[in-house]
DNA sequence: CTGTTAGCGCTTTCAC
DNA sequence: GTGAAAGCGCTAACAG
């Protein structure tokens, strides 16, 4: 392998300078660099990296932490995230957490193992260690910015849209078609951001006076069966059937399309159906799925900027920075049919 | 920050011995190891990454080459190779080509780079120069292996399915089924896995007399939208509408598939319809799609081994490992009604 | 089993 | 503008 040492003699200069001219051109003469290009050119000489690094004291990578990488939501905000990383030099260590939040911490140390230099985070968990409450966060936390999810509590850049607001408005387009009866098919009970979404839920659905929302509150993890599994559960319920149903995702509002459809029922005929996200598979059911679309191609751009933010030390808020959301009006929801 | 020379200070041991004790703990006396560990913990010391691999001559990473991280196709098996590659020590670095195959040379120089230690493409493309013809790679090229596409030319260590049989397995099936005006919408012309299918696709039209295709093949790039254009161009067409459609990917299958729904024509009523790979979302379009299942968590487990194989310089041959495929029979084909 | 020693390849003062 | 020299933190001979 030739090193800086082989460059520099075939030049006939010092490594000092070899390594100059190649990160600081500017800095050296044109007759000098000219010399040492034609080395590099000659040499076939590629800096080693993990030299440069050490010495530099930066891997200019960061660690992406996705809590289900096969969850198609999340593909388009990585690509941006790695687009925008790879545009300013940086790469992208890839940790697939597998919905195993408990192994955050063992991720948080890569920063500290000189693996990265700051670690984006798709899920909820915090993987460092932190005292409840705090007001901020501990100065010796290494760059860090959350995506989508946030942790209430303790504050932390984050990049996200504001999902009480997105699922309130959605339920009031529900509302405003004429359903009252709306059913909820939640996400994991223990996320932030789903607890925002049943918060948005229950404010619009108490906008009309119904408070007690208990009996029409399932519960998902957001993949394709557990929405069927849900929408399996309200069908086979006691109680009436909701006229309509909204789903904290697009994947459990197709599982769950496909439940009611199974049935012989008919999606928006007998019940409205609303999911959230807008993945691409969306606009594709049958029939297309009305929903709220997150711009999840700016989200990964944002996210990634602020941690060149943090990178660089220029200024963070230790907040959320919430991105507009936009409602997609598809053929899956329908005004309620006076009488039904 | 806290090094090896201050654990050895406080174990009052070498630095040797420490570094030992972390690596090889079996080496060293029990005594001692007590003493190291004690002074690990107490310092709070965590080894320098950056340090530890400069030296080692290895960075424990291997870069992933991802065409389109958006294409769920690729998701399981990036998932599988993160997941074997976790449990053997290894990081994965994911690079999205964003369909740009130009830029894989320049992700080659990674490993020269030392920036990893090999390279696993899911493309069709290799990073590395080389001479067509070759009949075995250069033996400097790193560690590499390919997954689902292969490079004609070249002979590489490679772990895919048989896409030409298992085309001409779909193929037949919906021969059996009493079909011979089968349409094909195949994925990018210059990819040697379309050039597979297609071949499976002719030889059992060819097997059934029908040796001239040209008008039933029609051409997409594995989206969603490409299956709707490509469908579109089928039913616009002057020539009588085909009984079925042979897909190659199930992305374009579902795209098709909503295009023929909108013509008002019904699958498998009017046309059956077969997809290719069995993504999440084929058993959950209406009707659910009949498919070939590619084993793709498999693939990436195979892959990572390979690399891992190649890492510890075991024998891998240069060759294709064909994992096998399976028919799944859903309800979006069905027998041709005679007389129609 | 443990310590001494010599770097890995590069960057970065500090003189000149 | 350029060179000499001193490490970065760790590992791996080698000797004891």
């Amino acid at each position: 392998m030739t090193s800086i040492k082989d460059v520099a003699r075939l030049a006939g200069v010092s490594t000092a300078t070899v390594s100059r001219t190649l990160s600081k051109p500017d800095k050296v003469a044109e007759t000098t660099r000219n010399k040492v290009m034609q080395a590099v050119e000659q040499s076939g000489y590629v800096a080693n990296t993990l030299a440069r690094n050490f010495r530099r004291r930066r891997t200019n990578t960061v660690v992406v932490l996705v809590p289900d990488i096969t969850n198609s939501f999340f593909s388009n905000i990585i690509q941006s995230i790695e687009s925008v990383a790879h545009d300013n030099g940086y790469r992208i260590l890839l940790v697939d957490m597998q919905n195993k939040p408990e192994r955050a911490l063992e991720y948080g140390e890569l920063v500290a193992q000189r693996q990265a230099d700051g670690i984006i985070s798709l899920g909820k968990t915090i993987p460092f260690k932190y005292r409840a409450g705090r007001k901020s966060i501990d100065p010796k936390w290494p760059p860090f910015v959350m995506v989508c999810e946030y942790d209430g509590m303790i504050p932390v850049p984050t990049v996200c849209i504001d999902n009480l607001n997105a699922a309130r408005e959605a339920v009031d387009y529900l509302i405003a078609l004429g359903h009252r009866r709306i059913a909820y098919i939640n996400g994991p009970e223990n996320s932030p951001l789903c607890l925002d979404r049943i918060k948005g839920y229950r404010q619009a659905m108490k906008a009309v006076g119904v408070s007690n929302t208990r009996s029409l509150v399932f519960n998902g993890d957001f993949s394709l069966d557990a929405g069927r599994e849900a929408m399996t559960a309200i069908l086979n319920s006691e109680d009436p059937l909701p006229t309509a149903v909204f789903c904290a995702n697009d994947a459990m509002a197709i599982g769950a399309l496909q439940c009611i459809k199974a049935r012989g029922l008919s999606v928006p005929g007998d019940i409205s159906l609303m999911g959230f996200d807008d993945i691409k598979f969306s606009a594709y059911c049958d029939p297309p799925l009305t929903t709220v679309r997150q711009p999840r191609n700016r989200i990964g751009e944002v996210a990634m900027q602020r941690m060149l933010d943090l990178l660089h030390e220029r200024h963070v808020p230790n907040a959320r920075e919430m991105l507009p959301h936009e409602l997609v009006l598809r053929q899956s929801t329908a005004a309620l049919v006076a009488g039904e």
